[in-house]
DNA sequence: TCGTTATATCGTAATTATACGATATAGTCT
DNA sequence: AGACTATATCGTATAATTACGATATAACGA
């Protein structure tokens, strides 16, 4: 599967996928939905990981375009990518629309 | 994130995101989605890589509901499994519809 | 029954992911 | 400046994933 790759999209949204794929990120995801925004630790305290963990899986997160972070003083206030999100569901939503419904 | 757990239902989603993540497995599925039905050796062979990685594959995404196998003869007949595709379609249409459209 | 064909599974090596504690960085307040 | 707070990153151990070749299984035809 290296001679026939994924297109720009295609690679996106699997990068999106892998992401959500973790229940740790995917529990994150919801707990960003239900707060709309927090900080870092709220996220911490919310789960028996540890910080530094916590901190790496709201890296993949970023990277696959899935929330933002921005620095507020000393914290990271995160919130959901609402255009990320729009994109992975329309992706899934147009995706094999021929054979499956 | 042991503590507090995924739904039944937000478990059998991060499976199926967590196998689609990978890009040769999305490969698969549209490669299926294309051919609608064909044997484990038509997809090995649009592929570079081995017979018993793609078998692999397959089981993956077999037991995260998104295909399905049936034996004909010494083969077997793989196709998509309409009805876990919608259900996922389904999943992530209605997913975080609060915050993001 | 004996090949032949098509897959699945096993054993295993190499890579990637996941988790942690320790440390670095950066803002805030005194 | 110095202490405090909140996070990110580093180093590292363990576990999971991904890939392969070799082997097992199961149907089919001679």
């Amino acid at each position: 599967m290296d001679t026939i790759a994924l297109s720009q999209d295609q690679q996106r949204l699997a990068r999106m996928l892998k992401a959500l794929g973790n229940p740790v990120r995917f529990r994150i995801i919801q707990f960003l939905a239900e707060h709309q925004t927090c900080i870092t630790n709220d996220i911490v305290q919310s789960t028996p990981l540890a910080q530094s963990t916590i901190s790496q899986h709201l890296k993949v997160l970023r990277d696959a375009g899935l929330i933002q972070g921005e620095y507020e003083g000393p914290a990271t206030c995160y919130c959901l990518d609402t255009e990320g999100v729009r994109w992975l569901k329309n992706q899934i939503g147009n995706w094999l629309s021929e054979c499956c419904q």
